[in-house]
DNA sequence: ATTAAGGCATGAA
DNA sequence: GTTCATGCCTTAA
């Protein structure tokens, strides 16, 4: 890990503990506001070094859907957090207009 | 030590 | 719903 991906990561974990409970955002508007790719964004969460801090469960897909199984515990603890944060699933997914958070 | 190939918690067409 | 494109990282040789 290099001093480069840490600080990267800072930055991203920084950004994700910003998001509102009840709120999702996705790995695009992740990237875009802090200047990288989606990809390295999940990239970077997979290499979480600290979840417990980072409530990753809130980062979903561009289409609204969960990240899948290979997500921090398991999809379904994922879907049962952002349930408990009062988001509504819609056939497994979320309604990115209603409950999207814009990354700032 | 350097170089090569594979894989991914994506996004857009 | 499937396929293509893209960036970074991990592991192997």
């Amino acid at each position: 890990m290099t001093e480069e991906s840490k600080r990267r990561q800072t930055a991203l974990f920084r950004l994700v503990a910003k998001i509102p409970r009840g709120k999702v955002t996705t790995y695009g508007e992740l990237g875009r506001a802090l200047g990288f790719h989606a990809r390295l964004v999940g990239r970077l969460l997979h290499t979480n070094n600290d979840p417990l801090n980072t409530p990753c469960h809130r980062v979903v897909r561009s289409s609204g859907e969960l990240a899948g199984g290979y997500a921090f515990g398991g999809p379904n603890i994922q879907k049962n957090l952002l349930e408990s944060e009062g988001i509504v699933f819609q056939k497994q997914k979320i309604d990115l207009k209603t409950y999207g958070w814009e990354a700032r």
